[in-house]
DNA sequence: CGGAGTTTGTGACCGCGAGAACAAACTCGC
DNA sequence: GCGAGTTTGTTCTCGCGGTCACAAACTCCG
C-alpha cells in the first residue's frame, strides 16, 4: 500500500478553458461558425443563443453548454458578438490559418471535391492532388496538376501537410493510408468504405455514403412496416391480433 | 428445438425483435454488413465475434451487443455463420430489396454520386437525375437523362422512391427539400452545408465535407500546441498515446 | 438610482451507450 | 456419456452527453 493512489486533488475545476472540450461540442462548433458566418452576410452584428441556436438547428441550452467550454464570450442580458463569437470559435478550432491539404486518389469523387469551392473558404486550401494511375499524371484539375502517388513524402514534407483526403477504391484505402502516416500525415479523411488501421496519435473521420443510406433505408422500413402493419414473412411465428 | 420452456418473463427478455434498436447500433449494423460481405467474398463460412469484430473496427462486446438487438443468431461454442447473418443484417436494415433513390442537383457532386457503384451494389438503384439548370436537362450522366427539377413529384410518384439525395449549393437546399417533401420523399441525405427544416416523420442525415475537416483540423491543432510546448506542467507522466 | 426585464452561464438530473465480466450453450475428444 | 474448451448472449457498472431550471449579470427605463 505505498502511495500509488495519489488521487490528485487538482479541483474539480471545471472551467480552465482549453481544456478537454467534448467531442460532442466540437463536432458543433463548426455548426455553429457556419450559422454566425451566415448571419454576418446579412449583417448582422449580435445575436442570442435562442436565435443562433435556431439558424444552428440545436437546443439554445446545448449551444450555450458548448459555448461555455471556450469561455464566457457572451453578455449576459445582450447577447453574442457575431464577429467576435466567431472569431473565439475559429481560434478554438484552429481555422484562423488555412491548414494545407493533399487529396489522393482524382477519380470521380477526387475531381469533384477538387473543383470544391467550400474548401477554401472555410479555413482548408488543397495544395496537390495525387494519383498512381498514369493517365491521370499531368492533367490538371481545379487548376492543379495531378501529381504521381509517390511524390508523396515530397509534397507532405515541403508544403507541410498534416491532413489528407483519401478518395481511391477500398482495396486500396489502407495503402494509402500507410504511406501518408509514413510520409507525417496525421489526420486522415477517409471517403473509402473500409476500415482503416493507423497508428495512434493519427486521427481518422470517415465519411461513408452506403451506410449514410442504410440508416435511412432502415428507418424508412419502419415507417413502411408501421403503416402496413406487418413486417415481413414470418417464417417462425409473428403470429398477430 | 422449438421447446420456448422459459418464456414466462419476458420482462427483461427484450428480444422481442423488430423492437426499438438503439439507433448506435443502427449505425454500426451497414459495418457489419460490409465486413461480412467481403468475408464472404474470400469464401470465409463463418466467423467468431472477434473476427467480426476486428474486421469492422469495432470491440467484440460491442459487437455481439449489437446483434443480439435482432435475434440469437451465432451459435456459442461455434461462432456465426457469415451468409446467414448478414441476410438477418441486411433483412434488419431493409435492404434485401434495392431502394429507388433519386439525386437533385447533377454539378459536380452529383456526377461523382451519380457514377458511383458503390450504390447499386449495397440495395440502391438510383432511378433519376435531376437538375434545374438548362444546360443539364437531357445531357446523359451514368447512363441516365438529367431531367427538369419540375418533373420530380411525377419521378417519385411513378417509381415510388422514398430516397433523396440534395446535392444542390447551400441556397437551393431547402427548397430541394421542400419540393422533396411535398412530391412524397421521407428520407433524405443532404450534401448541402445547410440546416434543412422538414416535418416529422421525414428523417434527414446529413454529409458535411467542411465539418468533418474541421474537427480534424481542431484535434490537429491540439496536437501542435502539445508538442509545441505550450504544455505547462510536466508534473503529470501519463501522456495519453 | 433602483427595479423590472432579458439573457447568459452552470449546476443537477437522467438516459443512452461503451466496456468488462460472467453464465449459458455448443463442440470436440476420449 | 462426460468433462474440457470455446464462444455467445446478457448483466452490471460507469462516464458522456442532452435537457431543465435557475442564479448571476447586464440593460433599460422611470
Ligand atoms: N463517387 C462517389 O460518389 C463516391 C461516394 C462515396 C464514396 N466513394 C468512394 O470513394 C472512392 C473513390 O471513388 P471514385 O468514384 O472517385 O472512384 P474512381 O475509380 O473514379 O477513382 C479512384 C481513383 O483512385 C486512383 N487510385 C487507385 N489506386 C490508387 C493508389 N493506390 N494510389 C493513388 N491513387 C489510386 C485511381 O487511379 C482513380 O483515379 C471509392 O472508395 C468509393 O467507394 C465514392
Ligand atoms: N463538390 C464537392 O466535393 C462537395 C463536397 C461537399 C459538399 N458539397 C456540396 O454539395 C453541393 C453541390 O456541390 P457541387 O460542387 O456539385 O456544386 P455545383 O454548383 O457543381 O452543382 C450544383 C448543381 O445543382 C443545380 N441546382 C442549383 N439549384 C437547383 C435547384 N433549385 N434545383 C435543382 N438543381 C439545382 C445546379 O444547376 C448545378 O448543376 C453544394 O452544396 C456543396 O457545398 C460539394
Amino acid at each position: 500500500m505505498t502511495a500509488r493512489s495519489t488521487n490528485t486533488g487538482e479541483g474539480s475545476g471545471a472551467q480552465d478553458p482549453h481544456r478537454d472540450i467534448p467531442e460532442a461540442t466540437v463536432a458543433r462548433l463548426p455548426v455553429y461558425l457556419r450559422a454566425l458566418t451566415s448571419l454576418a452576410e446579412r449583417n448582422i452584428a449580435s445575436c442570442s443563443s435562442e436565435e443562433l441556436a435556431t439558424a444552428a438547428g440545436v437546443n439554445s441550452a446545448k449551444l450555450r453548454k458548448d459555448l461555455s467550454y471556450l469561455g464566457s464570450y457572451g453578455t449576459r442580458g445582450v447577447g453574442y458578438d457575431v464577429d467576435y463569437l466567431s472569431y473565439q470559435i475559429a481560434r478554438e478550432i484552429g481555422v484562423t490559418h488555412d491548414w494545407p491539404v493533399i487529396i489522393v486518389g482524382i477519380g470521380n469523387l477526387g475531381q469533384a471535391l477538387a473543383n470544391f469551392s467550400g474548401f477554401s473558404s472555410r479555413g482548408f486550401r488543397t495544395v496537390a492532388l495525387l494519383d498512381a494511375a498514369e493517365p491521370m499524371q499531368g492533367r490538371t484539375v481545379a487548376g492543379l496538376e495531378v501529381r504521381p502517388f509517390a511524390d508523396l513524402a515530397e509534397i507532405v514534407a515541403a508544403e507541410q501537410v498534416s491532413i489528407g483526403v483519401i478518395s481511391v477504391p477500398a482495396t486500396a484505402a489502407q495503402d494509402v493510408a500507410d504511406a501518408m502516416v509514413a510520409a507525417g500525415i496525421s489526420s486522415i479523411l477517409n471517403f473509402a468504405p473500409a476500415v482503416l488501421n493507423v497508428p495512434p496519435g493519427v486521427d481518422v473521420r470517415k465519411v461513408d455514403l452506403s451506410i449514410e443510406l442504410q440508416i435511412l433505408a432502415y428507418h424508412e422500413s419502419r415507417k413502411a412496416a408501421e403503416a402496413d402493419g406487418t413486417v415481413d414473412n414470418g417464417s417462425e411465428e409473428g403470429i398477430r391480433a
